[in-house]
DNA sequence: GTCCGGCATT
DNA sequence: AATGCGGGAC
């Protein structure tokens, strides 16, 4: 029979109970007093939204911005005109964005949806049950978990929970959560240990992108200039006496 | 694990 | 010119 553990936390385990809700609060104060606010999402329309979460995927925002003013140069920055439109046109336009072909795609797919089920009409399918909206968003194809949590947050203002490569980065460096976790994990771990607020679940967000964008990077981290050192070095120390 | 295939860095 | 960074969907 395997013996069970007992004492320390599994480090494969994501941490539970009350402490986990006042660390991650004083994670999102380090990170607040540090950056400020970002004001997300950066849109004019709630379509310009949508199409920039679907853009955005696995490439820079400066890249987006650049296929964004494509798209709106050729008057598709809205889901009827790209779903009328050809998907080499809208490929075209995309370029910037890396993975054209897939993106064009992904845009009309989401296009046909909006078109057939909602006359067009992106607000309409917004006001869906929170629930409801998430199931229905991740089964149109080349939307997964992090671009539907995207429309559900900054979209439709549910607070659901948006996490990302940074998010698990951040997080695993500091030794709060363990490096391998899935998304829907992790994406509920947040939600039962921080209090469901939208523009908190908007900014929090947005502070740990920008600081896995600028500070935390994959390679040579610039951990001299992290407003996290003193949680992060903390844990790291925690961890190493108690395994002696 | 694989796909996608621009752009910053070297 | 060449390399490889980079990450979300499937």
């Amino acid at each position: 029979m395997p013996e069970k553990r007992s004492g320390t936390q599994n480090r494969r385990d994501l941490p539970q109970g009350q402490e986990v809700s006042e660390l991650l609060l004083s994670v999102y104060h380090y990170l607040e007093n540090a950056y400020g606010d970002l004001g997300w999402w950066p849109a004019d329309t709630l379509e310009e939204m949508v199409i920039g979460a679907i853009l955005v995927q696995n490439v820079s925002w400066k890249n987006t911005v650049k296929a964004l003013s494509n798209l709106n140069r050729a008057g598709l920055l809205n889901f009827r005109a790209l779903d009328a439109a050809g998907v080499q046109e809208v490929a075209e336009l995309v370029i910037p964005t890396r993975f054209y072909n897939m993106k064009a795609n992904r845009l009309k797919s989401f296009a046909r949806h909006v078109t057939t089920q909602y006359e067009g009409v992106l607000q309409h399918m917004l006001q869906q049950p929170f629930e409801v909206l998430r199931k229905e968003l991740l089964a149109i194809p080349g939307i997964g978990p992090e671009t539907a949590d995207d429309i559900l947050l900054y979209g439709a203002k549910y607070p659901s929970f948006v996490v990302d490569a940074y998010t698990i980065r951040v997080l695993s460096r500091c030794g709060i959560i363990p490096e391998h976790v899935t998304y829907e994990e992790l994406r509920a771990w947040f939600m039962a240990h921080l209090p469901h607020n939208v523009p908190m679940f908007n900014q929090f967000h947005a502070l740990l992108d920008r600081l896995g964008n600028r500070v935390c990077l994959a390679k040579r981290p610039h951990c001299d200039e992290c407003p996290l050192q003193e949680v992060c070095d903390l844990r790291l120390q925690e961890r190493t006496l108690s395994q002696s």
